[in-house]
DNA sequence: TTGTATGCGTTATCAA
DNA sequence: TTGATAACGCATACAA
């Protein structure tokens, strides 16, 4: 406090007349504490203005106070929910959030992040999709000391290190629900290979066509990478099909997107010709027209439930890691027409 | 390194037969050191994949290692855009980028902010739009004892602490081009009342029209809130109007797809019946129907020059603080129909 | 070119 | 219920 310094414990310790020990105790809340002391500490602290120095704490208790969240997400959208959610938990703590947007195509990714969880000594980290689904990462993670939770859209790890969706019966409900529209002819947009989302989405697909009745056709099936062209790519080779499909379902909103101007480029009408289920309930959905009938998930519940299991590795087992997603219905899914003159 | 804990520089010091001080010399690669040592000491560092405790080095160097991006924007895609530009510049560094999302609403806004920087003692912060137009939220940011950077829309600071675009004259030249279009009757959709960036764009849109020897028609003008359904209204205003726009300057795409919806209710087609500029170029802008013409500022580099200018600040006036925007010519913009025949 | 003693701000140990 | 002293891991001042 001497200079233009901001005040430590010492200082705190020498105005109030007690040991340094004690005002650690005051900060840290410790019973054993004489409550006329507590309050003569308290005061000078207020008076000061005193903040203890994290890094100082850092240091003496051998550990930190950082959460990592790790992502090579294309979805903004989902990863600022994410942020946002995990700041919901962490807000009123000494937890701070540090992010990494990592290229999941790099070479280096498992060195890399290795590197940043040593460097920075995190606490504990977040992985989102799709390298969530990388159980090697999320192993190297929990070797480092650190630990986990998982985002998915599955069970892929215990309760603890998982918060997910149930994305297979997310799709089967949609499916369900353009079945019950008077669809037969169900399209199918994948997401990429190798995505542990996309696997949970075409299970879903299948399931639901299953349930209703229907067969899942090829000719009306392509694989998309989650990207804008692709879903326009893949709606070019739905809707020249010789039958094409009355609706389709796609493993995203963004393909969704993609699927509509592909219609649209073909002068089909949306919903009137091709009712178009997306996923993810992005804010592109409700903005394009028409608006789009999608599935939303709880990410900011989600990333906020997660935060919790981070610190709080004691009740991580009991916060739930499963979460119900919705279907928001819009626009772009109607009953097919002429269905009610069969 | 005794037990199962992560080497210390002690170690490294009896391993490697030098003292503590010459391996912390060779972590901060000091000059004056014999070729050999360093081998020695780098050698072990290897060995024992030993990784400096940075906890420690910020309680010795009384400084952190912390940036911190604090924000209140409802565009998730420039706010991930900010923070992969931050990281091409710190991914090399010891930095490490803590976000804080906070509500501009919030009555305990400035204490919130200083809590954190307080608590997690920031090295520097980059404030985005539209709090980075909060001339007391920097001033006490500087108070604090931290580096700032604000990203704006114009000069609202100077050159070592902006990275700004030029909103105004990238308006100006929008609205140029819609002229050169043949457009007489320009309509236009101003941002909420107290943003500095809503404030540059009208102004733009104002300039843009006398330098095309137009005159602004208030029946035609209206403003929104930067958000989707606001776009909508001010579009339904505008185009009631008696002699509604052939074509229309948005303040920024969410609002500009609300108009596109507004447009489309009415019956009008767009382009064919009306033009729309929007502005930011976010994701929507390129999957709405038509694709929408739009303005598109340099984000990442300005994300990552700002963060240039956080950590080195001695370099930080000489780093450029303006940035050029580029208009992206899609199809919602197209010559005034029936033009030619006039 | 290298080493010793000391300090950074906090918590833990153990005694009073 | 409190306090003196020694960590925590690293950097700086000053010597050697």
């Amino acid at each position: 406090m001497a200079n233009g310094q901001k005040p430590t414990i010492n200082d705190v310790a020498r105005l109030s007349g007690v040991s340094k020990k004690t005002v650690s105790r005051v900060i840290n809340k410790s019973p054993l504490l004489n409550d006329a002391t507590r309050g003569k500490v308290e005061a000078v602290i207020a008076q000061l203005g005193y903040v203890p120095n994290l890094q100082a704490r850092a240091l003496a208790l051998r550990r930190n106070f950082l959460l990592g969240l790790i992502h090579d997400n294309p979805n903004a959208q989902m990863v600022l929910g994410v942020q946002e959610g995990i700041l919901d938990t962490i807000r009123a703590t000494e937890f701070a959030l540090v992010v990494r947007p990592v290229d999941r195509h790099s070479p280096t990714l498992l060195d890399d992040i290795r590197g940043f969880i040593e460097q920075q000594r995190l606490y504990g980290v977040m992985l989102l999709p799709p390298i969530s689904e990388n159980d090697n990462l999320a192993r190297m993670c929990l070797d480092l000391g650190c630990t986990v939770v998982r985002m998915g859209s599955a069970r892929l790890d215990e309760d603890a290190r998982l918060v997910a969706s149930n994305d297979r019966q997310a799709v089967s409900e949609a499916v369900a629900w353009l079945a019950e529209l008077g669809h037969t002819r169900i399209g199918f947009i994948a997401g990429p290979e190798g995505f542990r989302s996309a696997r949970e989405r075409q299970d879903g697909f299948v399931e639901g066509m299953a349930r209703a009745g229907l067969k899942p056709d090829p000719a009306i099936m392509a694989r998309g990478t989650y990207r804008f062209e692709s879903g326009r790519a893949a709606g070019e080779q739905l809707l020249s099909a010789k039958e094409p499909p009355t609706a389709v379902f796609s493993s995203n909103d963004e393909m969704a997107a993609g699927l509509l101007h592909a219609a649209r480029e073909r002068g089909l009408d949306v919903p009137q010709d091709l009712s178009i289920i997306g996923f993810d309930d992005t804010a592109t959905a409700a903005h394009i027209w028409p608006p789009l009938t999608t599935v939303r998930w709880p990410i900011r519940t989600m990333a906020s439930t997660a935060a919790r299991k981070l610190i709080e590795p004691g009740s991580a087992a009991a916060a739930p890691s499963l979460f119900p997603s919705d279907l928001i219905r819009r626009a772009s899914a109607v009953p097919r027409p002429g269905k009610d003159a069969q």
